[in-house]
DNA sequence: GCGATCAGCT
DNA sequence: CACAGCTGATCGC
């Protein structure tokens, strides 16, 4: 129980007169790092309030039927603050009114970047309080805190570099766990110590800590796990990491009728304007344009764009469909090969001249780029066809029309968007919220802007609304009745106001 | 020089 | 805007 000096996350317990205005404990850092602070105004004190609004929980509770208000009590109880049986751990800070570093949250969603240090920075970030998971002595994708004070063990929902951040072979501060697949490339990749990873298969309950954990597949990217915990008093949370939500996922039997009290939701899509196709019909579209191109020009060199994992189907469905082996790199062949994805492993190709299908870094997909890479390639090829998997190739007028894409073309280089998306669309989410009927959300995506975390939660209570009339609706009303989804969608305001 | 991280970019 | 990176600059070691 020492005090935490090396970046850990530190915020007081807070018994006594240690609260700001707001009646909130304060975030508070050692002397040293006060000191070192050259940015900033004496005089702004940066409360946990702060803290706690900049990442966007005050609202974002379900609020019951009875509109009852969260109060303050509720919300230190809900995150562990003054709870008797944890004032023994590190409350290591006394803290008086010291100097209140802020915290960027270590996310660039959370505020605006502070300028005045830049490269490499290694000053301490402190933890986002929604990256804890209250009542136990766990955090999920948090890396970049250094030791977190009280967690004991450290949760990684997938293997992409904004969940994963901080992690390296250096690593000591407690035990990741984690599926399988994320295991072996967070070893191969990040080389951290073996000691510390903790494999737990998909749909396995596990005793952690005193608490039940299951993973549950995310249909994410490969290795991409929901979480879901089973407290002692029998409260029950569940977070999504990243997530696309679909049918399936009403079958799991641990969601299946079971009460979640929080529910950890990756909101990167909660907005009725990010509508997308499924993922299925997307490949399909995908694969007819790539075959038709390929017959009226044979010597087409087909470019699927990806980042290190996901977006697998779309150039697997088009290996399988044209019967064509898959090209890429030997870096991402290697990670490839780790899934222990048989169908996968069994298409890749480390000659680029022998299959017209090839798989780039997607940030490699522009014309200028195209063309340098098709004179790479000799004389096996004479233009390009490449697509770029991603789900912000929203435009509301294509919506789910795939025919309305066009293209972009320069010369022998053609470049089609398609909305692939490995996030929920926003009707995927209020699907699953609907289902799950959790009694409280957390964002976890966006939350850095105000107007973003309102907007998210009049979404949150709509939906919550829609669903208590459409079962009344069908209890007193049998019969066909008001089903209209128009409700709130009408009044979208482009808040992406800077605070 | 190497690894890690940050701003800026897409 | 968002994704989930990448690039180049800049720090500590």
């Amino acid at each position: 129980m020492e005090i935490p000096i090396d970046g850990g996350d530190s915020i007081s317990e807070s018994e006594g007169g240690d609260l700001d205005e707001d009646g909130f404990p304060w975030v508070s850092f050692s002397d040293e790092e006060a000191i070192d602070r050259t940015v900033g105004d004496d005089s702004e004190r940066e409360s946990f309030a702060s803290e706690f609004y900049r990442s966007g929980t005050e609202w974002s509770c379900l609020i019951d039927s009875k509109e009852k208000k969260l109060v303050q009590a509720d919300l230190f109880r809900m995150w562990g603050f003054k709870r008797p049986s944890q004032v023994q751990e590190g409350s290591s800070s006394r803290v008086s009114s010291k100097k209140m570093r802020r915290s960027d949250g270590g996310d660039r969603s959370i505020g605006p970047a502070k300028k005045g240090s830049v490269g490499g920075n290694n000053r301490p970030r402190i933890c986002p309080f929604y990256k804890k998971i209250p009542g136990t002595s766990f955090t999920v994708d948090a890396f970049r805190y250094g030791r977190i004070d009280g967690c004991l063990a450290y949760f990684l929902t997938h293997f992409h570099g904004d969940h994963y951040g901080g992690l390296n072979k250096g690593w000591s501060h407690g035990p990741i766990y984690c599926t399988p697949l994320t295991a072996r490339l967070v070893k191969m990749c990040l080389s951290v110590n073996p000691q510390y990873i903790c494999p737990l298969e998909l749909n396995v309950e596990y005793i952690i800590e005193g608490i039940k954990v299951t993973m549950l597949e995310a249909n994410h990217c490969p290795g991409a796990a929901l979480i879901h915990f089973g407290l002692h008093d029998g409260q029950s949370y569940l977070h999504t990491g990243d997530f696309r939500a679909c049918k399936q996922m009403q079958s799991y039997p641990i969601l299946l009728n079971k009460r979640i009290d929080v529910l950890y939701l990756d909101t990167t899509y909660c907005n009725p304007k990010y509508k997308f196709p499924l993922r299925e019909e997307v490949v399909n579209f995908v694969v007819k344009i790539a075959r038709n191109s390929l017959e009226n020009r044979p010597k087409t060199l087909i470019v699927v764009g990806a980042y290190s994992i996901g977006k697998e189907h779309v150039y697997l469905s088009i290996s399988q469909e044209l019967g064509v082996p898959i090209y890429t790199n030997a870096s991402r062949r290697r990670i490839l090969q780790s899934f222990g994805w048989h169908e996968l492993s069994g298409k890749l190709s480390s000659d680029g001249h022998s299959t017209p299908l090839h798989v780039l870094p997607l940030p490699h997909l522009r014309h200028e780029n195209l063309k340098q890479y098709l004179r790479t390639q000799g004389q096996s090829f004479t233009s390009v066809l490449a697509f770029r998997p991603t789900g912000w190739t929203f435009s509301e007028s294509i919506g789910s029309q795939l025919d309305r894409i066009r293209p972009n073309s320069n010369g022998n280089v053609v470049i089609y968007g398609v909305p692939y998306s490995e996030h929920s669309s926003f009707t995927e989410l209020r699907e699953f919220v609907q289902f799950l009927k959790p009694k409280k959300i957390i964002p976890t995506v966006n939350v850095g802007n105000a107007a973003h975390r309102d907007q998210m939660q009049s979404y949150f209570r709509q939906w919550k609304l829609d669903a208590a009339r459409k079962e009344g609706a069908h209890f007193y009303h049998p019969g066909p009745k008001f089903v209209t989804d128009r409700g709130l969608n009408g009044k979208i305001q482009n808040g992406s106001r800077k605070e």
